[in-house]
DNA sequence: AACTCACATGATTAATATTTCATATGAAAA
DNA sequence: TTTTCATATGAAATATTAATCATGTGAGTT
């Protein structure tokens, strides 16, 4: 339960790059150039936040070229952050619990 | 989108420690004492995580005694969890994700 | 009132995660 | 086949979190 579980699943949520990258992804997929774009930052930081997300299957990659593309597993991912919505909605009012950061488009 | 989101709601759920101490409160609500017995450690540290759970309203308290009594949010946290076993077992067959860490009785 | 009990809090230290930097790889273009 | 583009990878540096230790607080007991 110890080092394994840091990697898993729920650290790609609570992580502000790697949310972002999860949230930039809703619309359509994206590019590793095109994520880094959005998210702002290193290339090379980007990637490895990629590389987390992959591994816990909430994004897919396919190879294009040169470029990877990489696309949200939206399947699990859009009821999880509705959930969270919901979850901010009922109880936190005016908490300080940093809402905003996942409420995004 | 930075310190605030580390504090954020998920961030509950991707530490060992915090997830064990939800798992323990899926039967029913435990003071403190009865929580820090099941899940181990410092009675100091698990008060520190109760307070982020409490924080997100993860977990409420209610005082009796000079007992508190916590218990869990089952509205937002059942069907979270549902959803990452699900996650998991879909696409994890067996991948090193750690899928052990929450899918406790 | 002095004493426990049950728990919380703050500061310090230890553990882990993220960022950065330098560089590697692999696909297409020239 | 050299060069460039797009991305990945590894190691070192930094930042963030969690665990520990010492102590505080407040409710109930004696």
């Amino acid at each position: 339960m110890k080092s394994r579980s840091y990697d898993s699943f729920f650290a790609n949520f609570s992580n502000g790059t790697r949310l972002a990258i999860i949230l930039c992804l809703k619309e359509k997929a994206l590019s590793v150039g095109e994520i880094v774009e959005k998210v702002g930052g290193e290339q090379s930081n980007v990637s490895h936040h990629l590389e987390h997300l992959r591994r816990c299957k909430i994004l897919n990659v396919e190879k294009k070229g040169k470029k990877r593309i990489y696309s949200l597993n939206k399947k699990t991912v859009m009821p999880m952050l509705r959930l969270v919505e919901k979850h901010v909605c009922n109880n936190c009012e005016s908490c300080p619990m940093g809402c905003g950061s996942y409420a995004g488009g």
